[in-house]
DNA sequence: GTTTACCTTTACGTAAACGTCAATACATGA
DNA sequence: TCATGTATTGACGTTTACGTAAAGGTAAAC
């Protein structure tokens, strides 16, 4: 038989609360079986809260994640649903996608100024410094 | 003299409403000047309006950015702080780094489902594409 | 001069994502 | 059997990030 889990196991696991995790139930994303009036949770159930807390971190509502799970649901094999179900995966791909661009440019823009901050501290002289890095941080920092 | 923009053509221009940046100038976000008691915003606002709805694109919270805007505030010379401020940034890279890792175990699990989808359209018979795909769909979808 | 079109402040409203009791059930070890 | 620990279901509270009137100022257009 296949490994189960409890709620305290997998909220302890995932680093949420119990409260988490029924609220997440609540809303149709994850359905456990029970034990009594106990919920257990199958492979199925943890890779999904695995899922749900991805997407989460990344900045996504539980809206969205529940879209993006369903997407996954599909089950028959209707060929307008699949197409439809494949548009909009495609536009959550294109959506990851532009908000990896943001991502990249945050980084690209921080990672600027950490460099400054560490050329400073080699003790250059400040308007060396500033010709050597670019005006796109002035425009911010003023 | 520099170029200005009045609330509304700043709203305009990023896709928000002037309530929006009236409430990040609440939070200390954004000074612009005033005429009269009409707020002008210099290229610098702008930038650091940029910077905040980027910030936001990748979810992080008003708070985050607030952080993280205050390290490039740093204006005086002052090496402790100035050391602070460096591990601060580098902390909040590496918070970045991880999150562009988890937008791209999102993005390949998502466009594997995509690529899924598109060879069951192909009218490969079932079985065969479950062969083809890993099992790591399933664990999700069941 | 008054309508139109913006801007302002103040203040209460709201949706999302849980937190936090409170009251209760059940198993288990002392 | 009684306490301890963990589970449950409501139900109300909280924070974040604004929305949405309400009530008014100012300046150009008609």
């Amino acid at each position: 038989m296949s490994q189960t889990w409890t709620i305290s196991e997998l909220a302890k696991e995932f680093g949420v609360t119990p409260r988490t995790i029924r609220f997440y139930e609540d809303e149709g994303l994850v359905t456990p079986k029970r034990d009594g009036q106990n919920r257990i949770y199958a492979s199925r159930d943890r890779a999904r809260l695995a899922w749900i807390l991805r997407g989460r971190r990344v900045g996504f509502t539980l809206a969205d994640i529940t879209e993006m799970l369903n997407l996954y649901d599909l089950g028959d094999s209707r060929e307008t649903q699949r197409v439809v179900t494949l548009e909009k995966c495609r536009d959550r791909l294109a959506a990851l996608e532009s908000q990896r661009a943001d991502l990249d440019a945050t980084i690209d823009e921080l990672s600027s100024f950490c460099r400054l901050l560490e050329d400073w501290k080699a003790g250059t002289p400040l308007d060396e410094i500033r010709r050597k890095h670019n005006a796109k941080l002035r425009s911010v920092a003023e």
